[in-house]
DNA sequence: GCTATTGTTCGACGAAGAACGAACAAAGAC
DNA sequence: GTCTTTGTTCGTTCTTCGTCGAACAATAGC
């Protein structure tokens, strides 16, 4: 059965965990996890509106930057955020990104 | 006399600051400017070890993002940090820019 | 066995980004 | 005035990134 690789997050580069914070699909993933408060998520749960093999980039993004763990279930792939090993590691992160302002008119 | 914009950091998206510290020529800026503890630095004060081209352009982002804040003395470019504001609209991301892990210990 | 479901992997594409040298602009120093 | 200093802008090159469709793999259910 097929496992996913997870990184300590002790020798972690903050800049990677940053670039993998800066794309708003994988914002909205960590965010949905936050408010899943703890379960796990199947990747298809997320609404995204992206393509499969695209969601299936971003899980892999986040998982390499030490942001989520995932592990298969059955079909499915179970995601699940890693809050206290990121807490210990980056103190306030998630935080951050749980707690920006709520949406109001958006420019890119 | 050439002024720069500066954002308000009210409206910025959260992506766009994390992906402007995203980069570690960025993040080496951003604690230079905090070990600076709000004095004003010159571009040429920071030793990147890039081009000057480079390092306008790194410097250009961090305004963009809302990060910095310049001005023109005489010839030179004096950069601060939005301390305040940054800690206003993204409380605890100075703290985790300031607070890496220091350089890995070895361990015989 | 066969089919449906769920993700992954591969290859491609265009967009964005980091880097550089060269030319330029503005102010100081002389 | 000329020269120096400091940083910006332009144009280019190369790499990385986000996106997709198609093919594939693994499991569940029949």
């Amino acid at each position: 059965m097929k496992t996913y690789p997870h990184p300590q997050l002790d020798d972690l580069p903050l800049a990677e965990v940053m670039q993998a914070l800066a794309d708003p699909c994988r914002i909205a993933i960590v965010r949905t996890l936050l408010e899943a408060d703890g379960r796990e998520l199947a990747c298809g749960e997320f609404d995204l509106g992206v393509a499969k093999a695209t969601c299936s980039h971003h899980f892999d993004v986040l998982r390499s930057a030490g942001i989520v763990a995932s592990r298969v279930e059955g079909t499915r792939c179970m995601t699940s955020l890693r809050k206290d090993e990121i807490e210990t590691r980056f103190p306030g992160l998630l935080r951050l990104v749980a707690g920006e302002a709520p949406a109001r008119r958006r420019r890119r």
